[in-house]
DNA sequence: GCATTGTGATAGTAATACTATCTTTGCACT
DNA sequence: AGTGCAAAGATAGTATTACTATCACAATGC
């Protein structure tokens, strides 16, 4: 499967960059560095004059590729959300059954990640882990409606509705499919932060991804079933 | 109700401030200005100089009652949830029935406020607006831990628990009481949030309060009846 | 061989999140 | 009426941030 990958990119959408960071070397070297940085630091202490000496270059051209440190995190999570679509539409591929196949949506939004579709200077779990802690704050601010007309929470709900029309397909007489599914996919990232940081306000156990799962699968099934 | 609550302040833990804030006309004022001017502004933009403008004070004085503007937040939230859960407890006095009290625990949860409970100096609804948008922001940081041992997110911690006991007393099987009543507070916040911004990622139409309670009500009860 | 493009180096700016210090004001107690 | 003390005001200063601007250099493509 490395090697079907090995010819496929993931896109991400031309107005969230500058210039491409996928077209060179130092471009990749931004995102793979951004990704530990970000990781490492949080968002907040996080500086492309930080992300410039680690990776042996200047703030400037950083800012040739991205025009802020925002647009770095929404380009970060685009990728991620697009990637996911691309896993899910691979691993329901040729399933029959829409149990099965809202099944797998679960298994996929609750979190597990395969090392077989990786890409090569993506670190997709350190990436995840980016996701569950800074996404919240690239849509909670006052430029929201603003970034959502341009377009850059595309990916999160082209993601979310495909997971909404499995939902529909197994019951379309369930009367909130978006909600649910915007539900489930906000829970996984809580649940698993709690876990790690407060874990009072959850049931679920750190590093057993089992769990949260079973938590997930228990609440859509027995919400959507007639 | 509102006479009764004359005598009666909500308590904030005295580790979140430098100098209680309720002890003075202009701790008072520092509150309820830096309510307004974080709702117009967002967290991002606000800063101890333009609440000091507003309320004509200056930046020193505002920094004897807050060590920085992240402990302000934290303060408004956990006030915030110490006000749900005072509310909460009123509600459910006397009520004998199980499932009613857990109900009236949701209708709460998703956001409904009578004006009846509302305090001299703070505007509830534009509070908690603060902390749907808000909120996040003061626990997806690098400090959560050290945060947390200071005991800065009790009155959330203690909001859920209230609630995951009455859905413990309700079903005393289901497996996930605090998990599905965390999910429960973040989703009424998200819903919120994406009804009136990212509406495609929810069933739930901005100003009709109804459709939320509704989703959650449904939810929760499918998932925790026997 | 020349233009274009990408990158590096360096500097500068307004604003932020504080910290420090010194002065003034108001009230409480003698 | 005079003194003491705490709260608040006034002002200044600092390191850092999130950029913007400019100029020079080196590789590449035609």
């Amino acid at each position: 499967m490395k090697r079907l990958l090995a010819n496929i990119n993931i896109k991400v959408d031309d107005k969230i960059y500058l210039k491409d960071p996928e077209t060179s070397e130092i471009g990749r070297n931004i995102i793979k560095n951004g990704i530990l940085l970000i990781d490492e630091l949080g968002l907040e202490s996080f500086t492309f004059r930080k992300l410039a000496e680690r990776i042996g270059s200047t703030e400037a051209t950083i800012y040739r590729y991205f025009e802020s440190k925002h647009k770095l995190l929404i380009y970060l999570i685009s990728w991620y959300w697009s990637w996911q679509e691309y896993r899910l539409m691979f691993a329901i591929s040729n399933i029959e059954s829409a149990e099965t196949r809202l099944k797998i949506a679960i298994r996929i939004l609750s979190g597990e990640i395969n090392q077989d579709m990786d890409f090569a200077h993506i670190d997709e779990e350190t990436l995840q882990r980016i996701v569950v802690a800074e996404s919240a704050k690239a849509y909670l601010t006052k430029g929201v409606d603003i970034d959502n007309k341009e377009g850059f929470f595309l990916s999160y709900k082209r993601f979310c509705r495909r997971i909404a029309d499995l939902i529909r397909e197994f019951n379309p007489d369930y009367p909130y499919p978006a909600s649910l599914v915007s539900t489930l996919a906000e829970s996984a990232h809580y649940q698993k932060f709690f876990a790690r940081h407060l874990p009072s306000l959850t049931n679920i156990k750190e590093n057993s991804e089992k769990h949260l799962e079973d938590f997930l699968l228990d609440l859509t099934f027995k919400t959507i079933s007639r």
